[in-house]
DNA sequence: GTTGAAAAAACAGAGGA
DNA sequence: TCCTCTGTTTTTTCAAC
C-alpha cells in the first residue's frame, strides 16, 4: 500500500468503471503493473465491492430518514429489515437506542406507514433528512 | 424503466465494473441494446456514479460513529466538515439536533480527539457503531 | 433492437531492472 | 519482487439494416 495504490483507489472510488488502460495512463504506469495492484487490492479485501450509485428521487424515494431503534427481540427484529425494502442500511449502535437504520420511501407518508409496521418489534424515533451536504467522501488520504 | 432496465440495475448495483458483453449475456439481449440502456440510465440521472467500496479496516479504520451535532453556525461548521478527513457522509436533519455525520477514525481515541476539535461548533452525541448487520441494499425492485 | 466488422482494451506469457 | 514489452483473446464501438 504505497502512493501510487493510493492514487489507484482515489480514482477507482469515484470512477469504478474507468477502462484500466485509462488508469494506467493516468499515473503513468504500464497496464499489466495497473491491473496486478488492482487484483491484489482486490485480493487483501482493501477493495470490497464495485458499486453503481443511483439516485433514490429518480427510483421514486423522494424521502430520506435515518431511523433511531429500540428493541429487545434482536433477531426477529434484523430478520424484519432484511425483508424490508425501504432499508438500505442497518447498524447497531451504543447508546441509548439499539440500532441506527437508513431508510427511504416516496413520501413523508409512506414512511410512517412504514414506521407503524416497525412499531411491534419496538420503539422509533425519525430523523428525517432535509438535505446531503456531502456524501461518500473519500477514505483514502489525499497525498498532493 | 421497464424491467429490464430494473434488471441492469440490479445487476450494476453490486457489479459495477462487469462488462456489458456479460451483463447483455444475462439479461438475453443485443451488446449495443444494452449499452444504449446504460447511456440514457446514465443521462436521466438514474445512475449517478459508478464507485469503488474500500474496506475501512484494511485503511486502518477500525472505529465508525454516527454523531449527533447540534450547531447555530451551519456554514461554519459544514465548512470545517468538508475539510474534515474523518467524515464521509453529512446529513442535514430534523429533530433536536441539526446534522448528523457518519465519521470514520482509527481508534475511539482518535473519534474522541476529532469530537474535540469538533465542540468550537455545537454539541455532539457519538453513537458508535458495533456492527453493521447489512450496508447499501439494492434501491431497485427485485421483480422475480 | 439486431447483426457484423474495425478499433480498443484486457489478458497472459517472456524477459529485464 | 515488481515492472515492461509483445502477441492473443475479449470487449467495445460504429456502421448498416
Amino acid at each position: 500500500m504505497d502512493q501510487i495504490d493510493h492514487k489507484i483507489l482515489t480514482v477507482l472510488h469515484d470512477h469504478a468503471r474507468i477502462p484500466i488502460s485509462e488508469l494506467s495512463r493516468m499515473i503513468a504506469m504500464s497496464q499489466p503493473a495497473v491491473t496486478e495492484r488492482v487484483r491484489k487490492l482486490e485480493e487483501q479485501g482493501v477493495i470490497t465491492a464495485y458499486r453503481t450509485e443511483l439516485s433514490p428521487q429518480k427510483l421514486g424515494k423522494h424521502t430520506t430518514a435515518f431511523v433511531l431503534f429500540k428493541t429487545s427481540v434482536c433477531k426477529d427484529f434484523i430478520a424484519f429489515c432484511e425483508r424490508a425494502p425501504e432499508i438500505v442500511d442497518l447498524y447497531r449502535i451504543s447508546g441509548e437506542y439499539n440500532y441506527l437504520m437508513k431508510v427511504l420511501t416516496e413520501t413523508t407518508e409512506s414512511l410512517a406507514a412504514f414506521l407503524d409496521t416497525c412499531h411491534v418489534y419496538g420503539f422509533s424515533t425519525p430523523l428525517i433528512v432535509l438535505s446531503k451536504p456531502f456524501e461518500n467522501k473519500s477514505l483514502v488520504p489525499s497525498t498532493e
